[in-house]
DNA sequence: AATGAATGAGCCTTCATTCAT
DNA sequence: GATGAATGAAGGCTCATTCAT
């Protein structure tokens, strides 16, 4: 794995209507067998049956097997910075609380984590993903991570110094909660009850900070 | 993977010192390699390579590549079984304030993550583990949880039915956050700030879960 | 050996001409390589090689080493049986004497081994093979057996109790004495000369067997 | 296998009695080994702890694995040729009738067989032994053959021309038979019952062979 | 473009053999 | 002489990738 990233991940642009069907099917299987087998054991072969192509089919859309993963990845990337982008621009719109923020944003990353748990965990977890991809990640991470430090600054009184500190933990907590939740639930829940349970975990940290300003 | 985990993970009692020594070159040399390329990249063969032996003497200690991660995992397993009980141990045995055997308990957590970052990192991130490994993890998670719960019972001012909820979403925040503290962490910080900021997140959290008791 | 014989010795059906063309190449290789090497020293490198395709391909329709020997002794057992089957019905047919009877099936058994010596031997003499093989081995042999008892109760005059073990020595001897003029003759000598010689143990042996009759 | 037999097959000469034991305790429990994992599974390591030994000392003695089977033949070579001469001698020395000599042989045989009946099946069969081997064993078998056509020449009355033939035929017989009927009794049967089968076969074809003298 | 048979590098594992103790 | 840990060549098998059809 790492070996060769090529710049182009598809060998030709999916231009006619088949190819497009055909690269997306293949997509849909690789999550499947990624998720199933694990990503070294997903042999392109199953990936190739599973989307109901012939392995030579798939080397006509993917250089090589990383190349699927990187396109999963992208793929799953975008989706995250579109939904991040579309909460938050949601709730600088209606101008709502910071608790009814957190509600709204906890709410997007267990979204974000349900739409498609198989792709969030092979990304976050198991696999040694190229760089280039793991610098992606980040990205949209401290994009969002930026943008709760906006929110924080306008709504909650934490010390300027803080602030940086706080919205990253924040995210780190968000972050790891639901997937956790969503993944792996202790106990049966509805998704309104977790959003609750780490919203409260959330607003009891940035009280903390609150407090901590006359310290 | 997952196939077959012979109760016996290790071949020979490696009673004699040149074993011993081998042994734990051998675990070493596999945690950086798994590190640096993932399980499934890891080969056997680059294994006893940078262990500084041949294949044949990594076989005669480990049957299968399996047994070399799951031997791994038992020792850190164990490590942090020990760790956790002696911690615990000790809160109770001093009698400190609830806050206090916060800091307690999550300085053990940064001390966990301290000591073999490599390995814990392996376990939690990189590689799909055996059940038989899984369940063990579990366990420990388990009973480190049901401590916090203790605790909170006899500290804390929380709704019994939520006390069960709230130790294990403590758990899953002490151990992501100081895990991602000391592995990753986003601006330099002592041993202290890192502790001090994580008890700062529980504590908030369980005041929220004390003034829900009103609602 | 003996581990596991799946039900499918071949991956994928060789519908295709190539295939076939494949599968046969590599079962006349292994043939010659087990004959020359010995199983276990029969690498499938080298049956690849011999075959003239490559180790991948010969995996492509035998799912493991031991499925070629199966391959091999099935298709030997079933042509076997096939050519007993035809004989025992000519002689039944024709209604002649004993005597032509055995030189008839004699010749089979000539035949038999004459057609591919090789597998003959490698089945017969050079292999551990599997109980599942060595049954059908069995079970033609008695088929085979049985036959030449009922020929013995109907032209011969044998007590009753001693039918069973002439017949099984008849075979004995009939198959063994074959295969070893066949194989590995002693002085040139003709088909008809090996036939004849063959008979003449078994009627020698079935008049001592009549004569026992007044003792 | 079939690489090197160098002229030497024990490095040493055992003179020393402790030495002696641990060869034979090597020999021993290769015989069992090979018997039950066949030579090609039969690890000299499995033979050394048979033998109650360790590796290096079996390599003391052995200058290789194949050297212990070499060791194995020789020694059960040297046996039988030893058991046929004493019976030819008797049988010599006794003077009497040609059934009762046949009798005497195929007890010989028999009792061959049942001694050591594993090492009889590991040389006759499913392994390719050095060609040295396999000359002795011929050279076992011809000596033999010469013996029983003394011995027809002496009492049977057969064709001139017919003796090797017929001498050959016997020995083929009484040798395959006699091995059958030891390791695989198609009945329950004693000894003597074996001797008289056998014999029976044998007269009966000397018979034959007799009588074709006025055809 | 699609197919799937063919390829072969590379992996895990075994085991005959050596050699330091 | 004995021991058994160490060695490493070699074997079975997989699977990403190519290419003839």
């Amino acid at each position: 794995m790492g070996k060769e990233f090529s710049a182009k991940n598809c060998r030709r642009n999916p231009t006619q209507e088949r190819s497009r069907f055909t690269v997306e099917a293949i997509l849909d299987a690789a999550v499947q067998v990624f998720e199933q087998h694990g990503y070294a054991a997903g042999t392109t072969a199953r990936i190739a049956e599973r989307a109901g192509v012939s392995v030579g089919s798939l080397y006509q859309y993917f250089p090589n097997k990383d190349a699927i993963l990187v396109a999963l990845a992208d793929q799953h990337i975008a989706e995250c910075h579109t939904l991040a982008n579309q909460i938050f621009a949601h709730v600088q719109a209606i101008e709502c609380s910071l608790d009814q923020s957190l509600r709204l944003i906890v709410g997007g990353f267990i979204e974000l984590h349900t739409i498609n748990p198989q792709i969030h965990q092979l990304l976050y977890e198991k696999v040694i993903l190229p760089e280039e991809i793991q610098k992606k990640l980040m990205v949209v991470l401290q994009t969002i991570t930026k943008q709760i430090r906006e929110l924080l600054a306008q709504y909650a009184v934490i010390r300027e110094e803080s602030l940086d500190m706080t919205a990253y933990i924040i995210v780190q907590i968000a972050e790891h909660l639901t997937h956790q939740l969503v993944l792996h639930p202790p106990y049966e829940m509805t998704a309104e009850t977790q959003i609750e349970e780490v919203v409260r975990v959330l607003q009891g940290y940035i009280q903390q900070q609150s407090s901590q300003l006359n310290t």
